[in-house]
RNA sequence: GUGGGAUUAGCUCAGUUGGUUAGAGUGCCAGAUUGUGGCUCUGGAAGUCGUGGGUUCAAUUCCCAUAUCCCACCCCA
């Protein structure tokens, strides 16, 4: 039996790695500039707390999701996203007390059964945040200059933002209306897709890729030319705010989102390097999830950054990430002196250096070439010499340069180095 | 759920119009005289040719099924 990842999900393996922890460590040091403090939640929550906060109606509760009973009868299911379980956790937790807004940032894997394509996996990443209790656009904006930060601190040469406005449960009811009679004429020219799409969500017809379709509704009336007046307030108030902060946008009248809890402001950074699969982070307003879940009626706003995504982008525009340290000495043994090298290995490690010595018995040569593969900057040999006189050649493998050190001053000379 | 392409050594790939011991490059290990790497040379280990059936005297090669990977539809990060 030859066993592999499950499909879907892959392996992550040093060094690529090292590409993994710099992404997490920049948007980690860009949210707590900003103020967000870290959440690290349950991988599994109740079934119904995804059916209920992501929507019952969406492809993600319909037919994405991991879902089990455990051995107790309770119907589990592994997290489809994040923003669901951080506002569980927001009520639970009373976080209504905390001081506002609450701002919370985390990094997680999430999970949905789809069929694999580029950029698109069963098990994948997302960094994300939410700002929780406050209503205006000004926190809006605050979150979309956080990914322009972070993306800049990436070395992301340039990132689209597109923004919308999906206005609110009230608006949104008689924009639907508005939209089905004006597309009811236009009705047999719309893919199969979108006839269904008209009688259970036409909103979704707008960002249908079809390009049939999008000649229809090219001409169709937009959600965000029919908003109520405090979504118009909100969307203006918005674009104020971003062109405040110096940042550009475009407003793209197709953006729907595709999870139910979405209200007023929608947006999405997207790519042409990541396939189809162009969206690398979208987020947006859900001013009623909170009630939904059982909270009291509380405003908040969130994204989520697909990581795999992010990552092909930089690759895509040629940026290095810093390369995983190596160590900075190769303690090489000749002849009998195990025991002396394994001391002073140890001895420098706790003194907060990266050493490595081999345990292999290999000839002298043989460690030669381990430690030039390895990227060590030096060698030191130990031998009948360095024990009897207490002091050795330093080797850069870099410049083949030597230098004379006494081993009980090892530490300090490879600390300065 | 639906299509298209792929699957041969750790990795990247040749190959067999069906025939006996399946190849290369790279990587790995070792050696090229005594305690010093990257270049070069030599040698070695490593494959049930994705898995299961079928056709055939004979299948890695042809047929069917299945799994996985890649890409796309759908949808999303």
């Amino acid at each position: 039996m030859k066993f592999s990842a499950p499909k879907g999900t892959r392996d992550l393996l040093p060094p690529e790695t090292a590409a993994w922890q710099h992404a997490e460590h920049v948007f980690g040091d860009v949210c707590r500039r900003f103020g967000y403090g870290e959440i690290r939640l349950p991988t599994f929550e109740q079934t119904e707390l995804f059916q209920r906060g992501v929507g019952d109606t969406t492809d993600i509760v319909q037919k994405e999701m991991y879902t089990f009973p455990d051995k107790g009868g309770r119907s589990l299911t592994l997290r489809p996203e994040g923003t669901a379980g951080v506002v569980r956790s927001y009520v639970e937790n009373g976080m209504a007390s905390w001081p506002s807004p609450v701002r919370l940032y985390y990094a997680i894997t999430a999970f949905r059964y789809e069929n694999v394509q580029k950029g698109r996996y069963r098990e994948f990443h997302q960094f994300g945040c939410e700002a929780i209790g406050a209503a205006g656009p000004a926190i809006d904006a605050e979150l979309i200059s956080l990914l322009q930060l972070f993306f800049a601190q990436m070395g992301l040469a340039e990132t689209k933002l597109r923004i919308n406005s999906i206005g609110c449960p009230v608006c949104r009811e008689a924009y639907q209306a508005l939209l089905r009679d004006w597309l009811k004429p236009h009705l047999p020219q719309l893919c199969d897709n979108c006839q269904d799409r008209f009688v259970r969500n036409p909103l979704r017809i707008i960002d249908c890729k079809e390009t049939r379709c999008q000649a229809v509704t090219a001409q169709a009336p937009a959600q965000a030319d029919h908003l109520c007046a405090d979504c118009q307030a909100h969307f203006d108030g918005l674009q104020h705010q971003l062109n405040v902060l110096g940042l550009s946008y475009v407003i793209d009248r197709r953006i729907v989102r595709g999870l139910d809890y979405y209200t007023r402001t929608v947006f999405e950074f997207v790519s042409e390097h990541v396939g189809t699969q162009g969206t690398i982070c979208g987020g947006g307003r859900y001013d009623g999830l909170i009630e939904t879940v059982g909270g009291a009626p509380t405003p908040g706003i969130g994204f989520a950054l697909g990581v795999e995504r992010l990552l092909m982008e930089l690759d895509a525009q040629g940026i290095q990430t810093p390369p995983a340290p190596t160590p900075v000495l190769f303690l090489a043994i000749a002849g009998d002196h195990e025991d002396e090298a394994r001391r002073l290995c140890f001895r420098l490690r706790q003194a907060g250096l990266a050493v490595e010595t081999d345990l292999l018995g290999r000839s002298l040569k043989a460690q030669m070439k381990y430690a030039g593969k390895s990227g060590t900057r030096y060698v030191l040999v130990l031998g009948d010499d360095e024990a009897a006189s207490g002091s050795g050649r330093l080797r850069n493998l870099e410049t083949r340069a030597e230098t004379e050190v006494r081993l009980d001053q090892l530490e300090q000379h490879l600390l300065e180095a």
